[in-house]
DNA sequence: TATTCGTGGGT
DNA sequence: TACCCAAGAAT
């Protein structure tokens, strides 16, 4: 803070701007109603927190709805068959969420008769529910005055204050910060009132100062430094990795998939066999003899840390063939959403190719 | 503390 | 095109 004499950032001029400015979204109450004593489902709290880690609000939507239309309470979710909610998940990304998800909801059902724990501590005991999923969750569901700091919040407070050390290594300095400011009364609108703030005005690029309700108290924005803030540390190359995928159609229809293991990259979802990927691209070798042919073009897709190039190799094989690795899924239980999207774009170049007459 | 773990959209 | 980024957690 480079001016001791500016009057520093309060709570209610955001909850006031929240009052007027809150994004409606289907998991959540908005304030006019809350006063009204409308309270969250902290059910639909918990998933959609969990969704949105690390992806936008467009994104999650729809997979919001489809959840907790096919399983509308935490009873029905942890009832569910493990690969109908890994199926629901495919193409949201970061699996690991999904399968932790599905573990909270049975720990919810069998150790807690269905009730989220009603406190930050006994929500962190949850799989899945972190330092800030539990903040939200406790100040979103319960007004308890948690500390929600999540990437909006971070850049927020760097820029309220004028914080130049790189992430995440100001983690804790931005969360200091972030105590100081949460409010004892509504925490739970505050919570989501500074998310907003930072997904429609104080964004990362082009921030729109002029019509911030804290432009007044900004450091950065005196300062000139709100679009540069927070600093964050370079980030590592990432190098291609190179693979194949083999695609069997059994003349009935059914395809040749695996069921991926727990742990690793695409855990727990379906895939296509074609073993592991490496900058090398070792040649791995098919799940069944049969008349290989390869495409004209590879799937190309870009994880986290690597970039994939994925060769597609296709067969065509008769009724009774066993396979070495994984089992045919036969169509009417077949549905191309069920995979990862790098596993449906494989698929997708494979059905051209037979369709072709292959 | 550093790495692993997806995907789609914006610039 | 190539990067950046998004309501992070687990290890």
């Amino acid at each position: 803070m480079r001016d001791d004499r500016r009057k520093p950032a309060n709570s209610g001029e955001l909850l006031a701007w929240y009052d007027v400015h809150a994004r409606a979204m289907p998991w959540r109450v908005p304030p006019a109603d809350k006063v009204a004593g409308v309270r969250p489902d902290p059910y639909r709290v918990w998933l959609s927190e969990v969704m949105l880690q690390q992806t936008t609000v467009a994104a999650v939507r729809d997979y919001f709805h489809r959840f907790t239309t096919r399983w509308p309470t935490v009873q029905d979710l942890a009832a569910a068959e493990d690969g109908d909610v890994m199926g629901e998940w495919a193409g949201l990304g970061y699996y690991a969420r999904a399968r932790n998800l599905l573990k909270c909801a049975r720990v919810v059902v069998s150790d807690h008769g269905g009730v989220f724990p009603t406190t930050l501590a006994g929500l962190l005991k949850l799989p899945g529910i972190g330092p800030y999923t539990g903040a939200a969750i406790a100040s979103i569901a319960y007004d308890l005055p948690e500390v929600v700091v999540d990437g909006n919040v971070e850049r927020v407070m760097a820029r309220l204050h004028d914080v130049h050390d790189p992430l995440p290594g100001s983690k804790v300095q931005l969360t200091e910060l972030a105590t100081a400011l949460t409010p004892q009364a509504r925490p739970g609108d505050y919570a989501q009132a500074v998310m907003d703030l930072g997904a429609t005005i104080c964004t990362p690029r082009n921030p729109a100062c002029g019509i911030c309700p804290w432009r007044d108290p900004c450091v950065a924005r005196v300062e000139g430094t709100a679009a540069e803030l927070p600093k964050k540390t370079p980030k590592k190359p990432k190098p291609t990795r190179l693979g194949i995928a083999y695609i069997a159609r059994r003349s009935d229809g059914a395809y040749l998939l695996e069921r991926r293991p727990d742990k690793g990259l695409l855990g727990g979802m379906l895939g296509w066999p074609g073993g592991a990927w490496s900058e090398e691209g070792a040649a791995e070798a098919p799940p069944l003899t049969a008349d290989w042919q390869r495409l004209g073009a590879e799937a190309r897709h870009t994880f986290t840390h690597f970039h994939l190039i994925l060769e597609v190799r296709v067969a065509n094989v008769a009724m009774g063939t066993n396979p070495e690795v994984g089992q045919f899924i036969e169509p009417a239980s077949f549905r191309p959403s069920d995979l990862p999207t790098v596993m449906r774009k494989a698929f997708d170049l494979a059905v051209g190719a037979f369709d072709n007459g292959s």
